[in-house]
DNA sequence: TGCTACTAACTGACCGGTCAGTTATTTTGT
DNA sequence: ACAAAATAACTGACCGGTCAGTTAGTAGCA
């Protein structure tokens, strides 16, 4: 968790971003052989370091995980989630963006790492699962099911589960991207993830379409 | 994995399903904790054994995984996968009823543990993670390919991507049973695997309607 | 029925190796 | 010279796997 920034350290005999590369050889070890089978000393070593040095910045193996899934989920305002919230008419564009983003997202390594990680280790780290729940999957759900149960109400969509729409809208994505890290399952020719996409949103799309003659 | 009753034990002291027990305990507690971090002491006493015992049935800690999954897989028969690939006709029917046994499948948590298991530890067991890939997703994704593209040759659905809109089917279902066991996230009122599956049914079926007038 | 011989089933102490975390010491920048 | 930064050697706990020995059941015989 902590990256001590906050007693600033006058100066660093190599670099000034530490623990931020200790981070990352973590986050790239226990990506390729899980947390359990990475040890202290090998992502000392990557990150061309001793031992002793990681313990200079975190305080323990543990909190190398918590710190990879904070540093990740910093970045995520509440903003983009209220405004999907938010949204009047027709919820489809909005899902087409959202989809969008999240396919992008998830098709950069560095970014997809960290939920794939906070997946195979949730049984064993319970509290970092709740941490990533909290700050990712309890604002995302909501804000989807929010902006469906509008556009049932608003006669744009059918009426639908919202709430269980929700996982007719993302799983496939997500089930994609586990699918082809776990198993190295992958259409013919990559990850595809920008058709999988359209794929799915073009039925997606005729699929939540009201039945002619309506508007409320 | 090998439950030796090939030199048949002319009599057994208790029961003759030791090594199910074991496998058994192996299951509850690889799920409630991971593999790395459950001993092999832990499995024997809730087998109600010792250590040394589980040794006389299984020849490694590892062989409890992989035995795990052989005896979950086994039960496959390639006759399913067969029908549904050779289906003619609109495919619709064929994916709700694939669909729905899948639901009721993944409802039961002794049957829905191993392949969540093999999520979990397939980073550090590829050996395993590969096994259940062939038995399972290697048999059942190109069925349902080849049910969609016949489909779709037919005039029965849209023009849409097979291989891709597999994932459309099935991502919900598994991001649904991941989500819940891996966060604790579940509707208002429980699973409900088999609303899910319905409010996605009805949404999917809609979103593959041909368009007006045609039929080859 | 009761005794002996036999063996499958099981036990628990132990060994060897691994690894998270600590500490005494050295290196480096100012 | 001084202190921050980093190291490498070390410690102690833990755990997978082994094995010499014990227990509980069967079979055969009288």
């Amino acid at each position: 968790m902590e990256t001590p920034d906050s007693p600033r350290p006058k100066f660093r005999r190599r670099a000034e971003a530490r623990p931020d590369e200790v981070l990352d050889a973590a986050l790239e070890l226990f990506t390729e052989q899980g947390y359990a089978r990475t040890t202290v000393e090998q992502i000392a070593r990557r990150a061309g370091l001793s031992k002793g040095a990681v313990y200079l910045y975190f305080p323990s193996k543990d909190a190398l995980l918590e710190g990879l899934v904070t540093r990740a989920i910093g970045p995520l305002t509440g903003a983009a989630f209220e405004m999907i919230a938010a949204h009047k008419g027709d919820p489809r564009p909005v899902i087409g963006q959202f989809l969008r983003m999240l396919a992008a997202a998830m098709s950069d390594e560095k970014i997809r790492a960290v939920p794939l990680l906070v997946l195979h280790e949730a049984p064993a780290a319970p509290d970092v699962a709740a941490l990533f729940r909290r700050a990712v999957l309890d604002r995302a759900l909501p804000a989807i099911t929010a902006l469906l149960a509008q556009g049932v109400a608003g006669g744009h969509i059918r009426a639908i589960d919202p709430e269980l729409t929700t996982r007719t809208i993302m799983g496939p994505v997500l089930a994609h991207m586990i699918l082809s890290r776990v198993f190295g399952i992958e259409p013919e020719g990559g990850l595809q993830m920008e058709k999988l996409v359209e794929n799915h949103l073009s039925i997606l799309f005729a699929g939540l379409e009201p039945p002619k003659g309506d508007a409320t």
